[in-house]
RNA sequence: GCCUCUGUAGCUCAGUCGGUAGAGCAGGGGACUGAAAAUCCCCGUGUCGAUGGUUCGAUUCCGUCCGGAGGCA
């Protein structure tokens, strides 16, 4: 028996949000005897349910699924933490003969998990990421992309001065490691993936129907309690680190600050989730690994899943 | 019916003392290795409402028509 045959099998489903992952991600476990394992930034704090779309109950018709609300949104999460806990369920869903499905839209995620991304050989240390960025604050961040050239000219030329949050990280990488960005992201990349990954990604031919969908999502959010899921949240926004990012929470402030009206805070939330699922397509698109299906071409629900029956049988993983 | 204002990018509007036009927002493209639902970069040609006239040349001036807003009766 080969190496390769020693790789596990994992079906990875993305798409922009609103394009029927999650749903596809459930039939596919039924037809194949798999379980599913989130690939979503945001899915993995407890809490917060209705705005990340997490599946119901009912919806993932018994389903098991692994990576959602597995944190406290006051906790502090990464691609680290999560390719850790990430890879640990895909282990375990395998030693127990099934397939693991991988669904989400968290571009860094299911790249950083399929391509067995070690982030080991740097950490990241709270102190030194505060104190770059008081300096940053002091010095400019013309001076800090200065500095960071003259360690790394290759990254450096790559970043421009207002992306500060880039240039800080690799010169934290270099102060806590002595590598370069770039030398740090070979040895990240030693170690050959133990994935056999099929890729389907979903999307739609007319930008304009993923638009009215994601609209139309965020009126049934708002009808079932998207309010006052919010509301809470807001309440203990000072608490929250990583998961104040979410979006459905942030754009309703002005809402309970009284300063806009929750329709106008409504609509600025659907434009911040058309704009975000316009930057996830921009992710996935260069990977040319992922067998696309344009779902606005499909007839039915049945035809989809045949389709991405057939690509899982061509893709020789299983 | 008469008078006034108005019609320019998907939307809100600038502007051209006549040489075919530019902002904001929306939108599009891209980057992405411990914040990633984050962070950052780039992108503005449109019958200047329609049609005649004046002119070397009209979106700009004049006439008429068609939308829209307001006023007077």
């Amino acid at each position: 028996m080969s190496d390769k045959d020693k790789k596990i099998p994992v079906l990875v489903i993305v798409g922009p949000t609103a394009s029927g992952k999650t749903a596809l991600g459930i039939e596919m476990c039924r037809e194949l005897n798999g379980e599913v394992v989130s690939a979503d930034s945001m899915q993995v704090y407890k809490g917060m349910d209705i705005a990340t779309a997490k599946p119901t109950f009912e919806e993932t018709m018994g389903v098991p699924h692994h990576l959602i609300s597995v944190v406290e949104p006051e906790g502090e999460f990464s691609v680290a933490d999560y390719v850790k806990l990430a890879s640990a369920a895909i282990r375990d869903i395998h030693s127990i003969g099934k397939l693991p499905v991988l669904v989400g839209g968290t571009g860094l995620y299911v790249n950083s998990l399929i391509d067995n991304i070690s982030f080991d050989s740097a950490q990241t240390d709270g102190n030194v990421r505060r104190r770059l960025t008081d300096e940053a604050e002091q010095l400019g961040r013309v001076a800090m992309l200065e500095r960071l050239r003259e360690i790394d000219p290759d990254t450096a030329a790559g970043l421009h001065p207002n992306n500060i949050t880039r240039i800080i990280r690799a010169l934290e990488i270099y102060e806590l490691t002595g590598m370069k960005f770039s030398e740090y992201k070979a040895v990240s990349r030693s170690v050959e993936s133990p994935y056999k990954p099929c890729f389907i990604g979903l999307t739609y031919n007319d930008r304009g129907l993923l638009y009215d969908r994601i609209n139309k999502r965020v009126d049934i959010m708002a009808e079932n309690g998207l309010v006052e899921e919010a509301r809470k949240v807001w309440e203990n926004s000072h608490g929250l680190k990583t998961a104040h990012q979410a979006i459905g929470y942030k754009e309703l402030s002005p809402y309970f600050e009284g300063t806009k009206t929750l329709e106008e805070c409504l609509d600025f939330l659907k434009m911040q989730t058309r704009r975000y699922a316009k930057r996830q397509l921009t992710w996935f698109r260069r990977d040319d690994r992922i067998n696309w299906i344009e779902i606005d071409k499909i007839l039915n629900k049945r035809k989809l899943i045949m389709d991405c029956l057939n690509i899982v049988e061509k893709s020789e993983i299983i």
